[in-house]
RNA sequence: GCGAGGGUGGCGGAACUGGCAGACGCGCUGGACUUAGGAUCCAGUGGGAAACCAUGCGGGUUCAAGUCCCGCCUCUCGCACCA
């Protein structure tokens, strides 16, 4: 029987204040030492406060932020808030606050509650995307994009959310729909400031290579990049000397192109096309248009489209080919115009079935026949193809390209579906644009010495609601002079998005208060890259995506000395409630962490979290199960009632130790936390059996249980009489050789089926095994009157005996 | 349709390069201590009376398969008219 357990939340203050008093987690460069930068993907502070699932990733960071430590290395682990965006704003809205007092209220109460977990973090090192000395800095990075070409103002169609009553990117919309909202996007034609990210694909892609990235990620990354190879072909338009200009990746089908299809919105058609037909094709247009994506999206199946009445000459075959307009041609990707095939490509197959256009095979395939109820689209051998027959189609892809390179035809060309980015949005709280629009003098980039621009000091504002930012009435604001000639001019009111401060807020990180620069050369050089960045897969494209291409384009600026911002990058996987769910406010299945540090205080919390399941995978919250580990540390604080043994421990205590230690040491550092627990579990009901407990038991059982309970071992290293904090503790070291046991089990098989067991020691040569086995009773009786055909000997694994 | 990752007891999950399937924990059953126990401790716990049967299903390779190969089913996530 022991005591009920102690106060642990009360236990959690008191060492909290003791490790802050002691400013044990704030680091500075240290040139003697090697450094570790592991970050966590900074949390937006929104006002239903913490959720379980934050502590995860944030958990197994600090666990391993203090391993690294504890092995010496020199760790750099910060936090901050991602704090401008549109729900707090929308918060602000309804609560008729500022979005500031918003804010900050809420970053208050998510630092209250990431506190209480006890983690790592440099507090000294904080920062926050909505303060202006850090967004300051933000607007530099635009202001450095805006004068290398990198940032342009453009007027075309975006996605504009009619709830949100703002512009998006095109990552920020799925099918169709505004991913914060839900509403039904409509495409807006608006002035728009883009970043020219696609300028970086190339190396946006072929640095994945190197990363230690979940493929995952990965994969979505370069899905989302798209990069294609082909050929661009001309076609000439019959009766002008204009020619449609098509990307295609199948050169090889060139001389089945039977038709053209031009995308609705082509400028060409208006150049050409007869009055007449023009009417048409406005109509289709109208009837395009007023298709939101989602539509566009699920109505897929069913082909729509007219013919101009324009034929153009298929470079290849030499014949007339006529010209149609379809929506499934998107103006945006490639030229805004194909070559359509409709034997070897399924779309045009089905354009063509419905409009009854022909349908020619230059492919067939290597064996057997096609059955020509769909476009025949895999690899085959050439026919119809005049000088081209006879050869394979990847081959051809080659021949024709060179035959319409030599010909003047066409080119090998490369294209990406990643587009440009959409960097403005139409509201209130972000950072503002440093750019004014003068009448004269035209776009004028604001003064970096003018920097910050911040957003202008009002008690409350409402949106606009008509698609223009809410600073666009705020007039002592917007109405500003020409930095450049001094006459009347207006600022730009449009706002970035939210993913702009997260693009670089680790290398703020580094040194948050520089007043000069974004960090200094010497912080840069010490602490970048990231070692290792933890977070949530859902950022895989967006957020990682953007803070790549800044990365490399502060490289190319000189500002980093490194190609890519993150090494290695691990997600961990989302926290579902007990039926499985996600959690949300309106299932009312909302775990609170507030109240589970109540009742169990941080380290239950944190070592259920990594208790619960793999890192990687998603894991449900049982309420049960948190009782398991909260029983485990009730257990090791009971080891601790009686003081501890002077003995060294005897060969089986060392054996169970050593153990303990490789298994935990091997599953931290491959972030197998789950396993970790369990190994010490282990320990911990062996060394519970014992009579006494040598002290040095006890107090490697503090140290490699140190990073995942911190406050809790810290307490009683302290009871046992140290000072030292275990923070700066070393990590103990395991011999392998004592890790061994000195008798093994070995399953003795019969034509593969267990029949016995012995024991031998390891390593022990096959012909004593073989005595030991025949000399055991069960496998006698097993062995009776049959002839033994072969022994199969896996040292120290198995043996089994085919008879 | 394409891409990625999963399917193991009542539950969460273990299992190194093929070598005792079910570690550890939850739950459950019985016991101990107790005025009490929802605390704690001890024992048991995949199914089956047994031979045996069991890692989504069906084949295969092997002395030996959760693990390797072939063919399916199913779930989750991402992309999706990208020429």
């Amino acid at each position: 029987m022991r005591k009920e357990y102690t106060d642990w939340p009360e236990m959690d203050r008191k060492w909290q204040a003791e490790w802050e008093k002691a400013g044990l987690f704030h680091k500075q460069i240290d040139p003697q030492k090697q450094k570790l930068y592991i970050l966590d993907m900074f949390p937006y502070p929104s006002a239903n406060g913490l959720h379980v699932g934050h502590p995860e990733g944030y958990t197994a960071s600090d666990i391993l932020s203090r391993y690294y430590t504890m092995k010496g290395w020199h760790v750099l682990h910060p936090m901050g808030w991602d704090a401008f965006g549109l729900p707090t704003e929308n918060y602000a809205l309804k609560m008729k606050i500022h979005p500031q007092t918003a804010t900050d209220e809420n970053v208050e109460n998510f630092r209250r509650q990431i506190k209480r977990f006890g983690f790592s973090y440099d507090w000294t090192r904080e920062v926050n995307t909505t303060d202006p000395d850090y967004y300051k800095w933000t607007q530099w990075i635009f202001l450095k994009l805006f004068e290398n070409d990198l940032a342009y103002e453009a007027k075309i169609p975006i996605n504009w959310c009619p709830d949100c009553k703002t512009g998006l990117a095109n990552e920020e919309v799925s099918d169709g729909t505004c991913e914060r909202c839900g509403a039904v996007i409509e495409r807006r034609n608006m002035r728009q400031w883009m970043l020219r990210i696609t300028k970086y694909a190339e190396r946006l892609l072929s640095g994945l290579d190197d990363l230690d990235w979940p493929e995952k990620i990965k994969a979505m990354q370069r899905n989302w990049i798209g990069k294609s190879l082909g050929a661009l072909i001309n076609f000439p338009i019959v009766g002008s000397d204009k020619k449609v200009q098509v990307f295609t990746t199948r050169p090889d089908t060139l001389f089945g192109a039977t038709y053209m299809v031009l995308a609705p919105e082509h400028p060409l058609l208006d150049e050409l096309v007869s009055a007449q037909d023009m009417d048409k094709i406005r109509q289709y247009r109208d009837i395009v248009k007023a298709k939101s994506d989602l539509e566009r999206t699920s109505l897929s199946k069913d082909k729509t489209g007219l013919a101009t009445g324009l034929f153009a000459v298929n470079p290849a075959t030499k014949e007339q080919i006529p010209i149609y307009v379809s929506d499934y041609v998107l103006l945006h990707y490639g030229t805004g115009a194909v070559m359509a095939v409709a034997a070897h490509d399924q779309r045009d197959y089905e354009f063509a079935t419905l409009f009854h256009l022909p349908i020619y095979t230059v492919i067939e395939p290597f064996q057997g026949t096609w059955t020509e109820d769909r476009a025949f689209e895999d690899e085959g051998r050439m026919i119809h193809s005049a000088q081209f027959n006879g050869l394979k189609s990847s081959e051809a892809i080659i021949k024709i390209i060179e035959w319409l390179e030599e010909n003047h035809l066409g080119e090998r060309s490369i294209q990406y579906k990643l587009r440009d980015w959409v960097f403005s949005r139409q509201r209130f709280w972000g950072e503002p644009i440093p750019i004014v629009h003068c009448e004269h003098c035209g776009i004028v980039p604001v003064p970096y010495d003018q920097l910050p621009l911040t957003l202008p000091d009002v008690p409350f504002y409402e949106t606009s609601g008509t698609g223009e930012s809410p600073l666009a009435t705020i007039h002592d604001w917007v109405n500003t002079l020409c930095p450049k000639c001094g006459g009347p001019a207006k600022r730009e009111t449009n706002t970035m998005p939210q993913w702009a401060g997260s693009c670089w807020y680790y290398i703020r990180y580094i040194d948050p208060h520089n007043q000069e620069r974004l960090a200094s050369e010497e912080a840069i050089r010490y602490w970048l890259p990231v070692d290792l960045y933890i977070g949530g897969a859902e950022h895989a494209v967006l957020h990682l995506m953007y803070a790549r291409f800044w990365h490399k384009f502060l490289y190319d600026i000189g500002v980093v000395n490194h190609e890519e911002p993150f090494l290695r990058l691990r997600n961990q996987g989302m926290v579902l409630a007990a039926d499985g769910k996600k959690m949300s406010k309106s299932l009312g299945n909302v775990i609170n962490p507030d109240e589970v540090l109540d009742q169990y205080g941080a380290d239950v919390v944190r070592m259920y979290e990594m208790f619960m399941g793999p890192f990687d995978q998603e894991s449900l919250w049982s309420t049960q199960g948190i009782e398991g580990v909260h029983r485990f540390l009730g257990k090791v604080e009971a080891l601790f009632e009686q003081p501890g043994s002077s003995n060294q421990p005897n060969a089986e205590a060392l054996k169970k130790m050593h153990q303990a230690i490789k298994k935990v040491t091997l599953d931290v550092e491959s972030m197998n936390f789950n396993t970790a627990i369990s190994a010490m579990m282990i320990w911990v009901n062996y060394l519970q059996k014992m009579t006494s407990i040598p002290v040095t038991c006890l107090e490697t059982l503090l140290r490699i249980l140190s990073p995942f309970a911190p406050h809790l071992t810290e307490e009683l290293w302290h009871r046992l009489g140290h000072r030292s904090y275990l923070y700066y503790e070393t990590w103990p070291t395991f011999e392998e050789a004592l890790t061994k046991e000195e008798l093994i089990e070995i399953p003795v098989q019969i034509n593969g089926k267990l029949r016995d067991k012995i024991f031998v020691a390891p390593g022990l040569e096959e012909e004593a095994i073989k005595k030991a086995v025949l000399e055991s009773e069960k496998a006698q009786q097993c062995l009776e009157n049959a002839t033994i055909k072969k022994w199969i000997i896996i040292p120290d694994r198995t043996i089994n005996i085919v008879i």
